[in-house]
DNA sequence: TTGTAAGCGTTATCAC
DNA sequence: GTGATAACGCTTACAA
């Protein structure tokens, strides 16, 4: 087994208390048997257990972080920004993933309860989760969570996401003022709260300028990934229906539609105009560099982790917070000429 | 605090021992009272603290997964590999990054050691790296460790990875016998392992065919980011030298040749030819298919896992492992055509 | 079938 | 300054 704190002791010829303090920097230890008990578990190689450290101080100084997936972009780029927020924070984060499957991420919400972290971190994905009380687990265990992106209803935890509505509002708004009249959407099912926010707003604006947004308007992907979309949107343009606008979920979505765009003959952005969500790709990589909603994960993540901590500390019940989106204008929307614009605000 | 034993074992009327028992599924014990204690379990929200128990049981059932960081999708991918590996051996995975930085190194290697993590699997990624010492911590807490993807010379541990050699002489023999004649590499630190191998077996296929590979025919970049080989690619055909051959390290790199190149006015392949590594960009996202040498991901996660289990299990040494590479031609390099082979092997 | 008690590696509270 | 000792939450002989 590993090296351990009596070993140290014994070798130092002090008593495990003296090493222990002296491990951990507390003053009232001699300067000289400080040292030697430094130098011995140097030596050694002692590092001391965080498990029984955890026990014995009755708290773990871990933070439970889960997500879909790392190989996307979008998330991987999430977790770094929290990994660095939680170092500054002097919290060790552990990091698990559901590849949307809902037994995961029942194992994994019952690990955190087993690893006793002090919050956890949680990005929804489950699309078929009427009953998402497994979560209720981690209240029972007074582990304070906050919902990251989206949440799922019924689950008493604040949540910090983007303002999609709003977000989507402004991107339909100009999609709408640069001539756009046939709106599409592409991406994930319509049973996870973010998406409805995204349709709703899509739907709001729409009508408020009395134009349909049908129901199969909503390209709704199982995955959203790049064949998927490929596929939709070709049986959609095969359809003969006419289309000027689409909004997608993420940026291989938005290349699928582009190529099958281009691939049908339609011009982008003259015809058609794309807007993508996240401003990931590079834009060098791409053929064309996608308009896009962009998400502030700076303010998103920091406001996240305030929340946890206060909830940590005070007990407090955190607070739910939507963070503002960006519109980036690039290469798949029309440019917006002044005159042509006939009324601002919906 | 969260729910303990005790709680259930005092709200189940029976001691501890009987408790951990009957959670633990564990025969001998009555059939009521165990179905009461798991009803109890349940209704209270029981999970029992994966670090008491890993202290009385002597084990953690945690495996240290050692990644320079998961925005890369080569990395993700391997991560996710292992972890489905480790699933089906019943392990948890602990997933770390370094961003390539030796002081997160340090500090990830001593978390395995407070975890008491009963294997590692690093893949290296610091340059300079004269004494990795820090590393035998490892050893002298007896746990077992296996590098992959390269390694760190002077650790006594197995490493398992790409016979990259050979995958890279397989791809220079292809170029060459395609017509190529000026070959150059664009890639990551020369210090490391991996890219040595690659350097060396360009230069020993080249020199074998009494072709020089001068120093400043491996354009080294500091971290292998689009942008820096696509400066460093620049820079190199503004200087016009003859180039009929790249071989990069990843896609990005790739890209940035590719479009360097065209910017440059070369055709590609009929000019020049790219060979890539890693199979891993949807070939329809990008503009052209990249041919590439292709990593045995499966072969090489089943290898470190079954050398971590018998290291774990019997206490072997482990033993090291190079996995083929395959070469993958699509539409970056050119046809090869049987006669205008001059001699196939080098 | 159930309970008692020792032990896992620490920290923390007291005496000394 | 230092050393016993209890406690943390659990497992596991061993006894009952």
């Amino acid at each position: 087994m590993g090296v351990s704190l009596k070993d140290i002791a014994k070798s130092a010829g002090v008593s495990e208390a003296t090493a222990s303090l002296a491990l951990n920097g507390r003053k009232g230890v001699n300067e000289k048997t400080k040292e030697r008990v430094l130098e011995i578990a140097k030596a050694m190689g002692y590092v001391g257990s965080d498990n029984a450290k955890s026990l014995a101080r009755r708290k773990s100084g871990l933070i439970g972080v889960m997500v879909p997936n790392i190989s996307n972009l979008f998330y991987s780029n999430l977790v770094r920004h929290i990994e660095r927020a939680l170092r500054d924070m002097g919290y060790k984060m552990i990091l698990v993933t559901t590849e949307s499957n809902i037994n995961y991420e029942k194992e994994m919400i019952k690990r955190f309860v087993a690893f006793r972290v002090e919050g956890a971190i949680i990005y929804p994905s489950i699309k078929e989760n009427e009953r998402p009380d497994y979560i209720n687990i981690l209240r029972q265990n007074s582990i304070p969570m906050v919902f990251i992106g989206s949440y799922y209803p019924g689950i008493e935890a604040p949540h910090v996401m983007s303002d999609l509505y709003h977000g989507v509002r402004e991107a339909v708004d100009y999609l709408y003022i640069t001539g756009c009249r046939h709106f599409y959407y592409i991406g994930g099912c319509k049973t996870i709260i973010s998406n409805q926010l995204k349709e709703k707003a899509i739907r709001d604006y729409l009508t408020e300028r009395g134009i349909e947004f049908p129901e199969d308007h909503y390209l709704e992907l199982e995955h959203t990934r790049y064949e998927n979309a490929y596929i939709r949107m070709d049986a959609l343009l095969s359809s003969g229906k006419p289309v000027d606008a689409v909004i997608a979920a993420d940026a291989f979505t938005s290349l699928a539609a582009y190529n099958v765009l281009r691939k049908h003959g339609y011009a982008v952005p003259e015809q058609v105009s794309i807007i993508s969500f996240d401003n990931l790709l590079y834009p060098d990589i791409c053929v064309t560099r996608l308009s896009c909603i962009e998400q502030d994960l700076d303010s998103i993540v920091n406001c996240t982790l305030q929340n946890l901590q206060s909830m940590i500390r005070d007990q407090s019940d955190g607070v739910s917070h939507l963070t503002p989106t960006k519109l980036i204008l690039r290469d798949t929307t029309r440019q917006y000429l002044a005159n042509s614009r006939e009324k601002t605000q919906g």
